[in-house]
RNA sequence: GCGUCGGUGGCAGAGUGGUCAAUUGCAUUUGACUGUAAAUCAAACGGCUUCGGCCUACGUAGGUUCGAAUCCUACCCGGCGCACCA
């Protein structure tokens, strides 16, 4: 097989496994990635409030390495300008110094996070911007109470205690904190004003922006859609634009079909303002543990990506079994082909799905953590939970012989409350593993040895 | 601005003076069955308790009453309708 072709399956797969939609009407896209992907960069929008990664963030990050792989940048947008004006409280202030260092050690955790995917080191490879970045107006800027600066010319001329809240200290702290001037290197400054948005809105019709189904549905449904909202598609293909003139060129948005939407609109704008309009890939939405929602952290139906290999493995062994084959093609490396054997073995009954969920288990929790973790969280739930043994690496609390268990439990948070534990009690949830015996009472004092408190939880007590 | 309806436990949503820690559904927890799956069945689901009770909770603050989620007053927030608009 030749290299070309090798590449060409390779961008075929890239193109298809997992992907909701991949929109490149005139082929511009595949034909760049096939002939110059060094020259491609890709916007991906990461909401700032969310540090926590988990496998349905992931499929997208899988994706972007893979097209690091062959040589694409990929640019994070932060939309915390946009985040601002979708905060309810509307309260938060742009404090650019603050907010700056506070952006920058969030994007660090989260950046600690997507390494264990992506390339998160060469700059040729990868970066980021805040689109608060081109949003922001300097009068947005309100610096703290009595801040003075200092400004020194390029003629070495020093002028100081300025007034951090007059026109001149902001227009200072505006140019300090300008990423496009500090990390892109642009020359010059790209801001949206009031002018420049007006004239994108220009060429935004209404009944484009209602073919959205979302707006559809809640006018349908007569139920309120606030301007803003209405504007948010907007300022995303905005982005889109000014990731392209700060960076060159974006070329490709990636994310959830549910922002196909607002990644469509990023080609009208980029059209608008004579750049060449994006791709848009579109990804499958991974469902949650419960096999009904999409995974999300607020619905408490995620698994992270660093969470520990025994809790990866039983997230995963928990999941139903209709979603088996949608977790081996969005979280797995196993081919399309394999993953098709599967999704009809485990209906027809010739793979049982135990062990299509242990094999995808373990093939998870290698990727993150590594084949001897995995085979590790393996042996382990095996041991804990087919031969009901007791699990390693429990959590282990030392006590004095005259505590009572109660207290023992609620002060290590296993139990919620005495009340909680009361009802554990009377449900006969609470077993010591050594010697068998259910705990009946309310007011035992503290026995050592190992604990479950119902079925997940565990816990070993060590009398000092 | 005027009118009107409403704000209840994680969510949805009953209750309109005492029997209300508050019907019900979803979610959650536990037990049974299993493959720690789903489905199903059973139970629990504010806190503390010497198991008698006690304390805290129905937007916020007051008031009426022996007694308030329920009535009154003010305020805050939201939906809907009407009007107005540089």
């Amino acid at each position: 097989m030749s290299k070309t072709t090798t590449n060409k399956d390779k961008i075929n797969e890239i193109l298809t496994r997992g992907v909701g939609e991949f929109i490149d009407p005139e082929g511009i896209f595949r034909k760049k990635l096939e002939t110059s992907p060094e020259k491609i960069v890709i916007k991906f929008g990461v909401d700032p409030t969310r540090p926590d990664i988990h496998l349905g963030h992931a499929v997208v990050f899988r994706k972007l390495r893979q097209l690091q792989d062959i040589g694409c940048k990929v640019v994070f947008l932060i939309g915390d300008y946009t985040g601002q004006i979708g905060d309810p409280t509307g309260k938060s202030k742009v404090r650019p110094e603050l907010e700056q260092t506070e952006i920058e050690n969030n994007m660090k955790t989260f950046t600690d996070q997507v390494g264990k995917i992506l390339n998160t080191k060469n700059k040729n490879l990868f970066s980021w911007i805040r689109n608060s970045d081109w949003f922001t107006a300097i009068t947005d800027i309100i610096a703290p109470v009595g801040q003075k600066l200092e400004w020194v010319s390029p003629s070495k001329i020093k002028i100081s205690n300025i007034n951090a809240n007059s026109s001149f200290g902001k227009l200072l702290i505006f140019e300090k904190t300008r990423m496009q001037i500090n990390e892109a290197k642009k020359k010059e400054l790209l801001v949206i004003t009031l002018r420049s948005f007006l004239w994108s809105l220009k060429h935004i019709t209404h009944s484009r922006l209602i073919e959205r189904d979302m707006f559809k549905n809640r006018i349908k449904n007569g139920e309120e859609l606030y301007l803003h909202e209405m504007m948010y598609p907007v300022l995303q293909g905005i982005d889109s634009f000014a990731i392209s003139h700060i960076y060159g060129s974006c070329d490709i948005e990636v994310g959830g079909t549910d922002q196909t939407f607002n990644m469509l609109m990023g080609r009208d704008i980029m059209k608008m303002n004579k750049k060449e309009p994006q791709a848009v890939l579109a990804f499958k939405l991974l469902e949650g543990t419960d096999g009904k929602e999409k995974m999300s952290k607020s619905l408490d139906n995620y698994i992270g990506i660093t969470d520990e290999p025994i809790d990866m493995y039983g997230k995963i062994m928990s999941i139903p079994d209709s979603s088996i084959g949608n977790y081996f093609e969005l979280c797995t490396f196993t081919t399309l082909k394999e993953v098709e054997n599967i999704r009809k073995g485990v209906i027809n009954g010739s793979i049982h799905p135990k062990e299509a969920k242990m094999d995808l288990a373990k093939q998870v929790v290698s990727i993150y953590h590594g084949e001897k973790e995995a085979k590790q969280a393996q042996d382990n739930w095996e041991k804990t939970f087919s031969k009901k043994e007791i699990p390693e690496n429990v959590l282990e609390i030392k006590a004095n012989k005259e505590d009572l268990l109660v207290d023992v439990l609620l002060k290590n948070k296993i139990v919620e409350s005495k009340t909680d534990f009361r009802r554990l009690i009377d449900n006969g949830a609470i077993t010591n593993m050594e010697t068998e015996i259910k705990v009946a009472s309310h007011t035992d004092r503290v026995v050592s040895g190992t604990y479950r408190i119902g079925k997940k939880r565990f816990c070993k007590i060590n009398i000092k």
